[in-house]
RNA sequence: GCCGAAGUGGCGGAAUGGCAGACGCGCUGGAUUCAAAAUCCAGUUCAGGCAACUGAGUGUGGGUUCGAGUCCCACCUUCGGCACCA
């Protein structure tokens, strides 16, 4: 019986570590602590992919390796169980979300405890629980209830913040405006991206080129009531805040360029037909520049203002609300038509499809404030409302938008940057990079970084500019028109003003619905809950909040309810928090690189300000696992004519040039062969064929389901094999080959210790009691350094090659002490456990092996006593001779000298220079040899 | 277009500037077996040679160095992200 069957000895180890509670974080221990997260599933009706298990099984080896290394390991597992596609789902099928996530988060549960992660189970959590909705809920009202202090560059509780005195003299409801204005939470009524096909509103993340992330369907633009969430006032120090981190660089880079910091200028232009224009200049000269500029003055952003003498035309958004008021008679209807169909474009109609420019004259007239000139005012929707002041002047000699804008419309071009004169500046494009300022009065000759900043403050002493700093982030959208979500406790009366729910009123519940479906209109399913949906309070009547919040919600803060999930009093226990936060590592895909990541942070960053957590930041080390692929796949194509070579095709599957489709071939290993660098038919070279590994995808069929490994295989090897396919950042192909390699590698170890032909668990009789010898110590202690080395540095793929060659080593010996099998044992057992807990109790332990210390090496019995030294000439490898491991270099030298085929090849020539060197594999003696 | 990562055998991948290809897969040969599977042993970058060995070789072209997969410059390809952000 005892051959390795993993089938009886994982079930039985996961049982045993459920029942004792083997990985149980203690709060408050006074070991170090290390809190190590994974990014918590959504649990999808199509269960676990290879995806999943491949960042739990990193996690898990540091926390068992953590663990034996003496220190007190948090690692928790939870659902982020709310959102879109349980919803959808949902609706196609009529059954209740909560019946679906539900089911799903068993068969997730059951698939992940398969496996063998040593979580602790006693802290899972689930974003649908009311118990988990309550502290959502909680969260959102702090949002709700802080402002932005920019002088104390913080969050602060509302009441303190200060009221100017003209508010209050006009009453009570003046000051709750006034308060509303500055909360973290608000409504706003903007266009927002309202996507038809999924009933709901999406933050501006959620849209890519113009079509929903999820899904692919199309958005459109819609004013609607929102709440939205003032992330923006964090913007600075979200990028400040990623430079301790120690996260991959790309993702900071991403988490910057999503946020997009630029720095310019904010300049007034006067309009033209201004009465006065002589006087208002003079009296902003003395004003200085003012906060909101006034009714006939346009104010635009610019990263250039040292080109402002090349500003020949402005573009205002179609949205601006100057639009209107300066617009001519013989203008208006054509603007009024060009609005119109502005506002009726969807955001892929602005963007994907329509590069040419577009835009019409509105009439009017501004005027340049550094030289006076009349320039003409346009509208054009390549300029957009939500960014900058929606407004723009335009220098078409050195920007790519208004050069094309302006050759368009023949607009003035006036070249005022001179480019350096090693600089390729291509045909028919402009110049868009720094040089040297010409055509610029006061600034001419200067380079353009001194030229922005000496321009910059001449418009400041001018009272006509100032310099500024602009943000690509936009606040987030945190309303949804969908049932599936946290309900906003918030309540509403007649009037539209909103007032939050006590505290001691929480959570809201999400109301049972037999139609949760959505309404087809931006009125949110919820409002069909009659009896939720009025609140009495004070004996006036309320309407609750019928949005709910986005998916983002729950896992912006889960990391906080692992420390103390089942508090029923706070969202978490202060001093717990203390002790476990920040995560010290957490580990997902690089899809949440921007949004998950940039979001929490923000959550972060207002409870910090708060007192609520004592650290800026929430995660300390981040790391991205690769993604998976399919098996390597090789592809023919062929059109009715016969193949067709790769390099004739369009990548598509079409011939290239035409419209023909062509006939995708799946071609197995034989039929093709590497010639050069491509891959051919072998029945005819002259084909080359397509040959690589395709994303995991139900529709191509090439999907993995870890269930059926496991089944096959064993939650070991699936483990193992998911290490052992390389970094754990890179993207690899599967290769079920692959896991039976691994699989063949566990059944060595079984077969190094256990007798397996015998019916009991019995040891092998070679394995014995007997003190190793100094070669096997050596071999050991290798091993110990390099495996601890490389799991601390996550190298699992080649930690575990380590293991194999010290199982190869073992195998043939015919004594094998237990002296080297036990440390091996647990040096698997991170990557293996189950196997590794079997075989701990067959060497006669009882305990479980989760804490007992991880084997120490000994440095000096690392060393070789004798090592092999390679000779080279002019380094070439011509001979090997073996030399004492501390010989110096003089002696190891003089003994290549006498080396035969040293003598043979350097006879007659002159040597010019001998060197030794000490390499990671033993040392080296070069001799560089002349003719 | 911009930003980022990566290009090494038939495949996944190893290599603090110092013996390229560890480890695994696949393949070839052998042992074991009535036979097969499993297992064990040997070989396996390419070219030439029975062999010892010799030459070439880490996407391409240059450079630094006694020495480059690794460092520098230019380019090509693939993947990921962003894309009218003034």
């Amino acid at each position: 019986m005892p051959t390795y069957f993993p089938k009886r000895i994982e079930p039985k180890w996961q049982q045993y570590w459920l029942e004792n509670k083997t990985f149980r974080a203690v709060d408050g221990d006074s070991r170090p602590k290390y809190y190590i997260l994974d990014m918590f599933p959504y649990p999808s009706g199509d269960g676990l992919h290879v995806g999943h298990p491949e960042g739990y099984t990193a996690t898990d080896i540091l926390a068992r390796y953590r663990r034996m290394k003496g220190f007190n390991v948090l690692h928790p597992m939870g659902w982020d169980a709310f959102g879109l596609p349980a919803e959808q789902y949902a609706v196609e099928t009529g059954t209740h979300p909560r019946i679906t996530t539900e089911r799903n988060i068993n068969t997730f549960r059951r698939q992940i405890q398969s496996l063998g992660f040593s979580y602790d189970w006693d802290r899972e959590v689930n974003t649908t629980d009311p118990g988990y909705v309550h502290w959502t809920q909680w969260i959102f009202l702090n949002l709700y209830n802080t402002w932005y202090d920019e002088a104390a560059d913080r969050g602060r509780p509302i009441d303190e913040l200060p009221i100017p005195g003209d508010v209050t003299k006009a009453g009570e409801r003046a000051i709750a405006d006034y308060r509303n204005e500055h909360r973290l939470a608000y409504i706003a009524h903007a266009p927002v991206n309202w996507c038809a096909a999924l009933g709901t509103v999406l933050a501006n993340e959620e849209v890519i080129n113009g079509v929903s992330e999820r899904g692919g369907h199309p958005v459109t633009r819609l004013p609607m009531r929102q709440w939205m969430l003032r992330i923006t006032t964090y913007a600075e120090r979200l990028i400040n805040d990623l430079v301790p981190l120690d996260w991959p660089e790309a993702i900071k880079e991403m988490q910057r360029n999503w946020i997009g910091r630029s720095e310019g200028a904010e300049v007034d232009f006067l309009l033209a037909e201004a009465d006065g224009a002589e006087q208002w200049f003079a009296d902003r000269g003395k004003s200085g520049f003012p906060k909101q500029a006034e009714e006939m003055v346009v104010r635009v952003y610019t990263t250039r203002p040292d080109t402002l003498f090349g500003a020949t035309y402005m573009v205002l958004a179609p949205e601006h609300p100057l639009v209107d008021r300066i617009t001519t008679a013989e203008q208006k209807e054509a603007v009024a038509t060009y609005r119109e169909e502005a506002a009726a474009k969807s955001d892929l109609d602005r963007t994907d499809l329509a590069k040419d420019k577009t835009g019409v004259f509105t009439g009017a007239y501004a005027i340049n404030p550094v030289d006076k000139r009349k320039i003409p005012v346009w509208i054009a929707d390549y300029v957009l409302m939500g960014y900058g002041t929606g407004a723009i002047m335009a220098v078409p000699a050195h920007d790519e938008r208004d050069h094309e804008f302006a050759t368009a419309f023949g607009l003035e071009i006036i070249p005022v940057v001179e480019p350096p004169k090693d600089a390729k500046v291509k045909e028919g494009v402009c110049f868009a990079g720094e040089g040297t300022a010409i055509n610029s009065g006061l600034i001419d000759g200067l380079p353009t970084k001194k030229a922005k900043s000496r321009i910059s403050d001449w418009l400041g002493e001018q009272g006509v500019g100032r310099k500024a700093v602009n943000y690509k982030l936009r606040d987030w959208l945190f309303s949804r028109q969908r049932y599936w979500g946290e309900p906003f406790p918030v309540l509403l009366d007649d009037e539209g003003n909103h007032y939050p729910v006590e505290s001691d009123d929480l959570p809201v519940p999400l109301p049972e619905l037999e139609d949760f479906k959505p309404t087809g209109t931006p009125e949110p399913p919820l409002s069909k809950a009659k009896d939720w949906l009025t609140v009495e309070r004070d004996g006036k009547n309320y309407r609750r909040e019928t949005n709910t919040m986005p998916q983002w919600a729950g896992s912006c803060w889960y990391y906080l309810r692992y420390i103390d999930p089942t508090n029923s009093g706070a969202g978490w226990d202060k001093e717990k928090e203390n002790y476990w936060m920040p995560v010290d590592l957490y580990v997902g895909g690089a899809e949440h690189a921007v949004l998950h990541l940039l979001y929490a942070r923000f959550w972060h960053k207002v409870l910090f300000d708060l007192g609520y957590v004592h650290t800026p930041e929430p995660f300390q080390q981040l790391v991205n696992q690769g993604m998976i692929l399919g098996e390597m796949e090789f592809v023919g194509y062929r059109s009715p004519e016969g193949w067709v070579s790769l390099e004739r095709t369009d990548g598509k599957g079409f011939l290239k040039g035409a419209k023909t489709a062509l006939e995708a071939v799946s071609l197995s290993n034989d039929q093709v062969k590497k010639e050069g660098s491509d891959f051919v038919l072998a029945e005819d070279p002259t084909i080359k064929v397509d040959a690589r590994s395709y994303k995991m995808s139900k529709s191509r069929g090439n999907v993995i389901n870890p269930d059926h490994v496991v089944d096959e295989y064993g939650a070991d090897a699936l483990r193992l094999y998911e290490m052992f396919m390389g970094p754990l950042e890179a993207t690899k192909p599967w290769s079920m080959k692959g896991v039976e390699g691994v699989w063949r590698f566990l059944n060595r170890v079984w077969r190094v210790i256990v007798d397996d032909r015998s019916e009991e668990m019995a040891l092998l009789p070679a394995v014995v009691d007997a003190e190793p010898s100094r070669d096997e110590l050596r071999v050991l202690h290798q091993t110990i350094r390099g495996v601890g080395d490389d799991i601390d540095a996550m190298r699992f793929n080649t930690a575990i090659s380590k293991l194999m060659e010290f199982v190869n080593f073992l195998n043939p010996l015919e004594k094998r002490p237990k002296a080297l099998l036990e440390p091996l044992v647990l040096m698997l057992s991170p990557f293996a456990p189950h196997m590794a807990e079997e075989l701990w109790e067959a060497l006669g332990h009882e305990e479980t092996l989760a804490y007992v210390p991880w084997p120490a090496f000994d440095e000096k019995l690392c060393q070789e006593d004798e090592i092999e030294v390679v000779l080279q000439i002019n380094n070439k490898v011509r001979s090997r001779m073996k030399a004492a491991a501390d010989a110096d270099d003089a002696a190891l030298i003089a003994a290549a000298r006498e080396d035969e085929k040293i003598v043979e090849m350097t006879s007659g020539k002159q040597v010019i220079k001998e060197l030794v060197v000490a390499s990671r594999k033993g040392k080296l003696v070069n001799f560089v040899v002349k003719d």
